[in-house]
DNA sequence: CGTATTTGACCTGG
DNA sequence: CCAGGTCAAATACG
């Protein structure tokens, strides 16, 4: 564990904050800056542990939090014969509409290697559907969708690309918001980590890397969904975007496609409620009336939980979360 | 054995 | 027609 992740995870709080204070006086989404809040915090939970297992002799006592299971079995509300291909073919006609009406942004985040793909997950589960490979781009472009699609009609997808000329840097478009839970686990670990048996780790320049990763790491643009924010800024340059609006990424995340780096995964601590729920309904609607009423993600998910009609007492599986190769 | 990923075919909008 | 997005059969995984 060394001392530049540390500082690292420390700056990503710290960027968090201040995207945070850019966004106060704004009108913007209370749900942004939850996001903002609670990412930040998880940064500087994650650094805290970082800082911790430096000198674990020292801040010896509770093994820390407790690993509050929340997993439990699936719930298979099953029933699914279909099979009409009348059907299918409707299915994927509102697909895309969904498809159009969908929000969108996009976050390009920095994967340095010593996080791997550490702390960066949302702690929504992602289940690859496809990979393609872009014209001129030399990685292809994984496709994802939330694994709970079919048990809640959770819509949210992402598309994870890897950039050209910076293969630690993951451009993420999401489409859609969560209308599932969040992983729930809370996780106090790290405390014994060993140096990673990694066999060619790019660990030299971590320093000017780390300055380079302040300036990209979290570039976020949104559109599709009219989110203003036009008082975001950044102390950075590259607000190359004219028109679309740069907001907060409700999530960093990513988990990319069969490429390097090995590495377990990890969610962010607490979980909480998804910031907004989408259906097939109106969404600007739907926007306008969140923006007026939602005050309270709690509020969003008895919504919910409510208009998808599954029972409150449910229960999804976390269990599963891999690392590819 | 159930689930997740891979991967080529297929579909669709521009 | 093509590029990008998705499906689904075949595999891999645990």
């Amino acid at each position: 564990m060394d001392l530049s992740s540390l500082v690292e995870v420390l700056m990503h709080g710290e960027e968090q904050l201040r995207q945070l204070e850019a966004c106060l006086d704004v009108h913007s989404p209370v749900e942004h800056k939850k996001q903002l809040v609670l990412q930040a915090q998880s940064h500087f939970k994650r650094a805290i542990s970082m800082a911790k297992s430096i000198d674990p002799e020292r801040f010896r006592q509770g093994p820390g939090a407790s690993a509050a299971a929340l997993d439990s079995p699936r719930s298979n509300s099953g029933g699914s014969d279909n099979s009409d291909k009348a059907l299918k073919e409707q299915e994927r006609r509102e697909m895309c509409k969904k498809r159009k009406t969908l929000p969108k942004w996009t976050s390009q985040i920095r994967i340095s290697s010593s996080e791997g793909v550490d702390g960066l997950d949302d702690g929504h589960s992602w289940r690859k559907y496809g990979q393609k490979e872009i014209l001129g781009a030399k990685y292809p472009r994984g496709y994802f969708r939330c694994t709970h699609r079919n048990t809640v009609g959770c819509f949210a997808m992402k598309q994870v690309q890897r950039s050209d000329d910076d293969p630690s840097v993951f451009d993420i478009t999401y489409r859609g918001e969560h209308t599932c839970p969040q992983k729930p686990r809370t996780v106090a670990t790290s405390a014994l980590h060993r140096p990673d048996i990694h066999q060619s780790q790019q660990r030299p320049r971590q320093d000017q890397q780390l300055l380079l990763s302040f300036q990209t790491s979290l570039k976020v643009k949104t559109e599709g969904s009219s989110f203003e924010d036009p008082d975001q800024n950044s102390p950075f340059s590259f607000s190359s975007t004219p028109m679309s609006t740069l907001c907060t990424p409700p999530t960093p995340e990513n988990k990319f496609m069969g490429s390097f780096s090995p590495s377990p995964c990890r969610a962010s601590s607490f979980g909480e409620a998804p910031p907004l729920h989408i259906t097939e309904s109106d969404l600007s609607d739907f926007i306008s009336a969140t923006t007026s009423a939602a005050t309270s993600s709690a509020m969003d998910i008895a919504f919910m939980l409510d208009s998808v009609g599954f029972d409150p007492a449910f229960h999804f599986d976390a269990s599963s979360f891999l690392h590819n190769l």
